[in-house]
DNA sequence: AAATAAATCAAATATACATTTAACTTATTT
DNA sequence: AAATAAGTTAAATGTATATTTGATTTATTT
């Protein structure tokens, strides 16, 4: 067995890098390998050579920027386990807000862009990776509502979050990536993640509680400003 | 001046009609003037003599669907301006759904594409036809929230409220596009829109209240089941 | 230093597609 | 019925781009 060359991982490493940002900027289909090798300083044919394919590298820079992502903002948002149940979905809704709002995260354009025109390279993938992130919210909207995983209330709820988190900043990102688009003056709104972070949290505090089955009124501790 | 042949406005038609259709299942890009003409039953130069060029069908199809999905599915959802607000944002809640719902509706489908993947070439035309669901929207919470028009909160809940409606339905119409993805057991919640927008209608109510100036306690009607 | 495997490269190949062209049909007008 | 304009058509053109090829370079091992 022969050591490889050391350049060979750097390209490799050059390729992922440049393909995430391609791939999340213009979507798979509309991606030149071209382009990607020339962002990465390296021949078209190195795409072939490493990964294969263009579908192989979307899949594996998809995988790239996701575990990087996930490693930055854990989904607990660092949240201890111990802290109140409203902290700790604060701590979750600001863990994905901030992920998406990071210009060097990739994964969730990607992630878009694949939704709303599906490849089908990554639909396993990205089901995987999703749980990893929606099962600790969904846990943390039983015990808030006090009810059991699987009720209706709880999925209704938890997919209320789910949207509150994705909407506005997918909205936002996608007003930067056209230009001479009107404002529409809530682009400060969408600059401030921790503010809009503190709005959903409480906005879906108040939506939880109302739905409640009715209990001795408990805890109404507000998380934010 | 002379009379225009029958035919050519029937395959106008036809071509706008298969355009729609296409564009919001594949996207701009990966739309082929071929297939689009193959199911207009037309020859590919048809595109080329009625529109100019693909991106004009593109624009001309777009309106088209949403012309047609506005005059279905009118933004206050037949509701009665005399109504109690509350039951009129449960009317825009679900004429927002319904519209998106409908698998005869492609705008949506074609907005969200644009949104993910931008061409440009939509930019003017959605913002103006968005800007006529979404003032009376805003307007109305407004006045839930006994607030100014330019208000924080009201922008915030708007956005809130939006997400909620968009984030599920875009969510099932992407699942039935993959084949091949492992069910999550929510599917069942997604097909019954009514109970989703009543749901959100709920959610957001309470979120609303929680964030509204103290009052003297007011109506504090429920709309749904 | 020679041998070898890994990696890179420029150029060639092949395919998919939007658009154009110019001939051909059909309906309407005079 | 001849003339004309609107509309349709098959084939041609040109461009973009994924992938392959075979030669070439580079680092490591013996």
């Amino acid at each position: 067995m022969r050591k490889q060359r050391s350049d060979g991982q750097e390209t490799r490493q050059n390729l992922l890098a440049a393909a995430g940002e391609i791939f999340a900027a213009k979507g798979f289909r509309e991606t030149t390998i071209a382009e990607i090798c020339k962002q990465a300083e390296a021949n078209t044919a190195a795409v072939s050579y490493h990964f294969g394919s263009k579908e192989a590298l979307y899949v594996e820079s998809w995988r790239h920027a996701f575990t990087r992502s996930l490693s930055i903002y854990p989904p607990d948002g660092g949240v201890k386990a111990e802290a109140p149940a409203e902290e700790r979905l604060h701590g979750r809704i600001r863990a994905i807000m901030r992920r998406i709002i990071d210009p060097q995260s990739h994964d969730f354009d990607i992630f878009h862009k694949e939704m709303a025109n599906p490849t089908g390279l990554l639909a396993t993938a990205m089901q995987e990776s999703m749980e990893q992130i929606f099962t600790g919210l969904n846990r943390l909207v039983c015990e808030l509502l006090d009810q059991k995983p699987g009720a209706h209330e709880v999925q209704l709820c938890a997919m209320s979050i789910r949207a509150q988190c994705f909407g506005p900043l997918l909205h936002a990102r996608c007003r930067k990536s056209v230009q001479g688009l009107p404002t529409t003056g809530l682009e400060p709104l969408l600059e401030d993640v921790e503010q809009l972070a503190d709005h959903v949290t409480r906005f879906s505090l108040a939506g939880i509680r109302a739905l409640r089955p009715r209990h001795p009124q408990q805890s109404h501790n507000e998380v934010g400003p």
